[in-house]
DNA sequence: GACCAGGCACATC
DNA sequence: GATGTGCATGGT
């Protein structure tokens, strides 16, 4: 917690997911994989001005009009064809029932979220955490990237080793778990970017420096 | 013009 | 299990 509460102080709540609704956060969750946000912004707007943003919507619309629709958030093809699964899951298992699906048991819709095609373990813990608001912890490159600057996992950490740090050693809560997330994306994009050599100048490495100093416990204890 | 961005599936060894 | 590749736009 220590380390979560230095990000906060220094940036105070990020107000995330940014989406109006549960269902433009789940689109969003597929359309910024591996994408720059104010690219599926473009898209989300343009799915907004026709209307699509629904799950029958989005169901019915022709494939090649959603890949023109979604084009500005890169992988259009493909993405389009992501959504494609995912409103099939939604229609097949719930009814289409978005409310139906966000209520079911956390750990059984992530199952079956994993078994879409174009739904991977970030974009279906992106779906259970701010669409459905229950506490899983949301790991993204910029999570692995900034621990692995500091030295707190190995390079090569797998997603669910990285996901257990954090949800070993946190309480089980969705408010904290959606804050630290969004607080850890805006570290990496201030100062952890893929292509300075490293992390420099962030509230973590001022703690963790201070931490060392000190040098009580092992610094995992302070995630 | 290179590099990068809130991944994932699939092939191959 | 590890590693490599295709998918693609738009900002820096």
């Amino acid at each position: 917690m220590a380390m979560y509460r230095a990000l906060f102080k220094a940036y105070g709540p990020q107000h995330w997911w940014p989406g109006d609704t549960p269902f433009e956060i789940m689109v969003g969750a597929v359309l910024t994989q591996n994408t720059a946000w104010v690219n599926v912004e473009k898209a989300i707007r343009n799915l907004k001005r026709e209307r699509l943003l629904s799950p029958a919507r989005l169901r019915a619309v022709a494939p090649r009009r959603l890949a023109r629709l979604i084009r500005p958030s890169g992988y259009f093809n493909i993405k389009a064809d992501r959504l494609g699964h995912l409103m099939a899951f939604l229609a097949g298992r719930y009814g289409g029932s978005l409310t139906r699906m966000l209520e079911d048991d956390p750990d059984e819709l992530r199952k079956g979220l994993l078994l879409v095609s174009g739904i991977g373990p970030e974009t279906a813990d992106a779906i259970i955490l701010y669409a459905a608001g229950k506490p899983v912890f949301v790991v993204d490159a910029y999570t692995k990237r900034i621990f692995g600057r500091h030295g707190l996992v190995s390079d090569g950490a797998r997603y669910d080793h990285v996901q257990q740090l954090f949800m070993g050693s946190l309480p089980r809560n969705a408010g904290l778990f959606n804050e630290y997330h969004a607080l850890l994306v805006m570290v990496g994009k201030r100062h952890c970017k893929k292509s300075a050599p490293r992390c420099s100048g962030c509230p973590l490495e001022r703690f963790l420096i201070l931490q060392e100093r000190q040098g009580d416990l092992p610094v995992l204890d302070h995630v």
